[in-house]
DNA sequence: GCCAACGTTGGC
DNA sequence: GCCAACGTTGGC
């Protein structure tokens, strides 16, 4: 099982647009390394932090998982859509998605400002200056972790209410 | 809106 | 195959 981050801005389609979905094609990436990982390496089932870009706040809004391996993304055959590649063909199709589906939105987002502060995360790939790699791997180590932020920031804080009487 | 970082294109 | 020019991403 691998680890992954999906960049998305939410006002074009956003973790509430996937809970409603419930599952959706992860069509679009046009960068080639971004659709080697879906293409050749992401595996039904592998959990994808669901991340909000260019937004206030960016930030990790909730967990996917992989419902299906990489097919040809349709959008490239179609002449209307912005995604049209004029150089794939069907026999020999140029990009590929995978289809993800929803897991769970955090109660929280967790951004990026909070990711960058962690000294646990200071290699992830996410926090490096000038990335901009819309799917992204993530170590199961800071996957772990960042599960254990989001689900601390959900639970009610018991100890400070004990602690003001 | 600015701009740094990175990817792609195309002339040579 | 190099690299300048241009386009895009995305934080700030």
């Amino acid at each position: 099982m691998k680890y992954w981050l999906l960049k998305s801005e939410p006002e074009v389609y956003s973790i509430d647009h996937l809970k409603k979905d419930h599952q959706t094609d992860w069509e679009g990436v046009r960068n080639y390394l971004a659709r080697n990982y879906m293409m050749k390496e992401m595996s039904l089932g592998d959990l994808c932090f669901f991340y909000h870009s260019n937004s206030d706040p960016a930030g990790i809004t909730g967990v996917a998982k992989v419902s299906r391996q990489a097919e040809p993304d349709l959008l490239q055959f179609n002449k209307k859509s912005e995604f049209y590649d004029q150089k794939s063909t069907r026999q020999n199709p140029r990009w590929f998605c995978v289809q993800i589906q929803f897991v769970k939105k955090f109660k929280n987002l967790i951004s990026l400002a909070r990711l960058k502060q962690e000294y646990a995360l200071q290699k992830m790939a996410l926090v490096q200056k000038g990335q901009r790699l819309s799917v992204q791997p993530v170590s199961q180590t800071e996957f772990d972790f960042i599960l254990s932020i989001a689900e601390a920031g959900s639970r009610p804080r018991l100890d400070q209410s004990v602690s003001e009487n």
